[in-house]
DNA sequence: TTAAGCTCC
DNA sequence: AATCTGGAGCTTAAT
């Protein structure tokens, strides 16, 4: 049997011109000649060739203007014009074939999509060969067969359908694809398919009927919704049918046989690739030249050799790195499945049950690397473990070091060039586990251990060149052990106050939900923003306030939008307390109770790397957005209580960002006000207005308090003159003032501007760093979207910092003192705290002097300390 | 799964 | 010509 490989040469080029082109940079060889797309082109026919090892290969392209479906050509027509940048790559790419010894083909008037499946269907006529087809888009599954499958090609990876696997996705035929796509419709191929009915419903209705046309022939049978949208759209889905579909019939002057691979022609290959400029497929092409024979069966992790040993033999007594493999984080559905240990000696695997024979391995006093050193604090503690000496976090260097990463080890490896499955590719999801053969446990729990061995090194050089030995070993490390026993600790939640809230607001919803309908003269969904839309500005024809763009049909119902019409008509403002009321219900309290433990507390998780900022952020539940701004909302912290003869203690810092700004900026108008200690929204208004700091108005006060925000996040006068509702004139004027006031804020924004486009990033005080791609975009929203980042984030970050460091001063010395008190939350500038009532005084001195002296800076730090019987009374 | 909307600093 | 404030998480509707 001969195979052959049909790839959809458009498709290959397009996806990965668009690939690379994202942040509007293309990438291009010194002549200007852009180049984008065929690395990604080059790279993708390398991998082909190497995984499917053909001895047959077609690539295809289209050709002409002119469709084959004449009658629907607008529709075609509505197609974006290919930008020039990736219509001078295509011909390139032939000539890149050519060096292959790839045969590739177009032809007046057809698609390569029409090439493809004239020649799969020759496939299927005759009886030597098999054919795998090569492409991104499903619309090519119409043509699987017994001889024919399809590796449709994913943002990651690939799935290879063939019958079996086409019909357990799409329980149809691969035949009816094409039905499918007549009912479902297709955006990026302008195919419009039938309004209202998506995949899902699609692939129900063809599951029963199995075609477009037995469908319309038993409408009767359906739903009468379904039946108005497949009637109303009867014509549009005919029409569709007939574009999804492949014409297989094309004239093709070459047979099968004709498309042999012939192998690459090495000079004309390096020719072309010199010309491009690629370097690295250079370096490839020559280096398979010299290592070609033993390279080829270590293929899959190359860059890591791994030598097992059993557990017996492994030498623990110098530093090691171990890897936990476990299936969740959740603090109680959580286990262990195995762990691998790596140095010197060797790599061995111990399964999750027989952990606790080996414990000494994460007890003894070896230093310890991994990866999310916070989750094995906590996994490891439920078998009454303690993680002994890890000083090393694979996840926070990463963290550190801007990486491409995430809670998933496999993605930073991946990005890092060693291939490996993602942990939901092996496991699979949550809700649906896959079987693992423990082969495959050990073989990658060995992998990720040892990739943590082998780049510790360099990632700690790495560290260290950009100066942030410091934050990594004294700030992140150290806190991801403060946040370990936050998470335990957790905060006790009144179950009994939040169910009496609950009836309340069950009560209160109802009762405006009633309110609404009878004012708005009929019943809809009021949490739907679009029949909400409906409802406002069609049936009761309010004025909509906002201009809409073309061919927008829907409006927006939000809340500035709201605010704008309620004068018009008494139900807005309703629609308002009503949906204060079901966040209220929802997020907050029913979302609060879903989440108490057994224990009668919440356990939140403390994500110590997401932010691209330094910040923290919070989930399952999220603490740091509980109400606090609207009076009625807040009593919502009623429900966070103490401890048995404890209360709870907040402490935050006042100001801290503009704090820090003022210390970074040296703007000795700021640091000499904040000196003063006034209140500092007074304090700027009565500069920039140059009144007495007792004549400020409130008005002038708001005002100054929006500009001194709108400084920290780089608004422009348009953004403050929406924000105090005043006109884009007067709003440019208050920042010029205040720019004028407050001599050097200009000439550091300018100045932080410069360095990043310089740099490419930008560095808080403690040298946390934040790579913004963004500058490099030649598309100015994008750009100037990456300068607001570049002034705010040693902002947010220079006050992230502040605030870690200070939690773990905080943290070392009441455990040095052994106080039973506990820190329980941070919300990026407040401690929240569970103190024993015998310590108050204690800790509140504590808590303040390690906030207020945790840095130096130009100007003092200050903590408001309040305590209370709950987190309410605590603010 | 995504978009819209709302919560926080 | 269109846009216009940095950083997060969660729920609902709708597909």
């Amino acid at each position: 049997m001969k195979k052959i490989i049909l790839v959809d040469g458009n498709n290959l080029l397009f996806r990965s011109y668009y690939a690379t082109s994202y942040s509007g940079v293309i990438m291009r060889n010194s002549k200007g000649f852009p180049t984008n797309g065929l690395y990604g082109f080059i790279n993708m026919m390398n991998k082909i060739i190497e995984e499917e090892k053909p001895s047959y290969i077609l690539v295809a392209f289209d050709k002409g203007k002119t469709f084959r479906h004449d009658k629907y050509d607008e529709y075609k027509a509505g197609r974006k014009e290919m930008p020039d940048d990736l219509r001078l790559q295509f011909p390139k790419a032939k000539e890149v074939l050519d060096a292959m010894g790839i045969k590739h083909f177009e032809i007046d008037n057809y698609e390569a999509d029409d090439i493809i499946g004239t020649l799969a269907k020759e496939v299927d006529e005759e009886d030597e060969f098999i054919a795998t087809i090569i492409s991104s888009d499903k619309d090519l599954l119409q043509l699987i067969s017994d001889e024919v499958d399809v590796k449709l090609l994913k943002t990651k990876g690939s799935i290879r359908f063939n019958r079996e696997v086409f019909k357990e996705f799409y329980k149809v035929e691969p035949i009816n694809m094409i039905d499918l796509k007549a009912l479902m419709g297709d955006m990026s191929d302008h195919i419009p398919g039938v309004k209202g009915i998506g995949e899902k419903t699609a692939i129900n209705l063809l599951e029963k009927y199995k075609t477009l046309d037995n469908l319309y022939a038993h409408v009767d049978e359906l739903t009468p919704k379904t039946k108005e949208k497949l009637i109303n759209d009867k014509e549009s889905a005919y029409m569709s049918y007939d574009l999804a579909t492949i014409y297989r019939n094309v004239d093709i002057p070459f047979s099968l046989e004709d498309c042999k691979y012939n192998g690459l022609n090495r000079a004309k290959y390096i020719d072309i690739l010199e010309e491009l400029e690629f370097k690295s497929l250079l370096k490839k092409v020559n280096n398979i030249d010299i290592s070609k024979e033993e390279d080829n069966d270590i293929d899959s992790d190359k860059n890591i050799e791994i030598k097992e040993v059993d557990v017996k033999d492994f030498d623990s007594s110098s530093e090691y790195s171990f890897y936990i493999e476990m299936n969740a984080y959740n603090y109680n559905e959580s286990f262990i499945i195995g762990v691998s240990f790596t140095n010197e000696s060797g790599t061995c695997f111990i399964k999750g049950e027989d952990i606790i024979n080996h414990r000494e391995l994460f007890e003894n006093d070896s230093p310890k690397a991994t990866y999310d050193v916070k989750k094995c604090y906590i996994l490891l503690n439920k078998l009454g473990i303690k993680l002994n000496n890890c000083n090393y976090d694979a996840m926070i260097a990463s963290y550190l070091l801007d990486y491409k990463m995430n809670d998933d080890i496999t993605t930073l490896m991946n990005d890092l060039k060693v291939e490996i499955k993602s942990f939901e590719d092996t496991y699979g999801t949550l809700k649906r586990r896959r079987k693992v053969e423990l082969d495959e446990t050990i073989r990658q729990c060995n992998l990720k251990s040892s990739f943590i061995y082998n780049t510790k090194s360099n990632f700690l050089l790495k560290i260290d060149e950009y100066g942030e030995t410091k934050l990594f070993s004294e700030v992140e490390m150290p806190l991801a052990y403060v946040l370990t026993d936050m998470e335990l600790t957790g905060i006790r939640v009144d179950k009994d106050y939040l169910l009496k809230l609950k009836d309340e607001l069950e009560v209160k919803i109802k009762q405006w939900e009633e309110d609404i309908y009878k004012d708005a003269g009929c019943t809809f969904n009021i949490s739907s923003p679009k029949q909400l839309g409906e409802v406002l500005f069609v049936k009761l024809e309010l004025p909509y306030p906002k201009k809409r763009k073309k061919d927008d049909t829907s409006y927006s119902t939000s809340r500035d939008i709201l605010d704008k019409v309620s004068p018009y008509h008494p139900v807005v403002n309703k629609v308002l307390e009503y949906r204060m009321l079901t966040k209220l219900y929802a997020n907050y309290v029913v979302g609060l109770l879903d989440k108490i433990k057994e224990d009668g507390k919440v356990h939140t998780i403390f994500n110590q790397c997401l932010t691209r900022t330094g910040r923290l952020s919070s989930t399952e539940p999220n603490l740091q957005n509980i109400p606090i701004r609207s009076d009625y909302t807040r009593l919502i912290r009623k429900a966070f209580i103490p401890e048995e003869n404890s209360i709870i203690m907040s402490s935050d810092y006042s100001q801290i960002e503009l704090r820090v700004f003022a210390s970074l900026s040296k703007a000795t108008n700021l640091i000499e006000a904040f000196k003063e200690d006034k209140d500092i929204h007074a304090k700027t208004a009565s500069d920039i207005f140059k009144v007495d700091i007792k004549d400020v108005t409130k008005d002038m006060r708001r005002n100054a308090k929006a500009v001194n925000f709108g400084i920290l996040y780089g608004i422009s006068s348009f953004g403050l003159s929406e924000d105090l509702k005043i006109d884009v004139g007067s709003a440019k004027k208050f920042m010029d003032n205040y720019l004028e006031t407050y001599p050097g804020i200009s000439e550091y924004m300018d100045k932080e501007k410069k360095e990043a486009y310089k740099n490419g990033y930008v560095t808080t005080i403690m040298n946390r760093r934040r790579v913004i791609d963004e500058l490099k975009s030649s598309n100015y929203m994008v750009r100037s979207g990456g300068e607001r980042m570049a002034l705010n984030t040693p902002i947010q970050g220079s006050a992230a910092d502040i605030l870690k460091k200070a939690m773990v001063d905080l943290h070392r010395e009441m455990t040095k003192r052994g106080l039973k008190s506990k820190i329980l939350i941070q919300v990026h500038d407040e401690l929240v705290l569970n103190v024993y009532k015998d310590e108050l005084e204690e800790v509140k001195e504590l808590v303040r002097d390690k906030m207020e002296n945790v840095i130096k800076l130009d100007v003092p730090l200050k903590v408001d300390i309040e305590t209370g019987n709950d987190w309410y009374e605590a603010k």
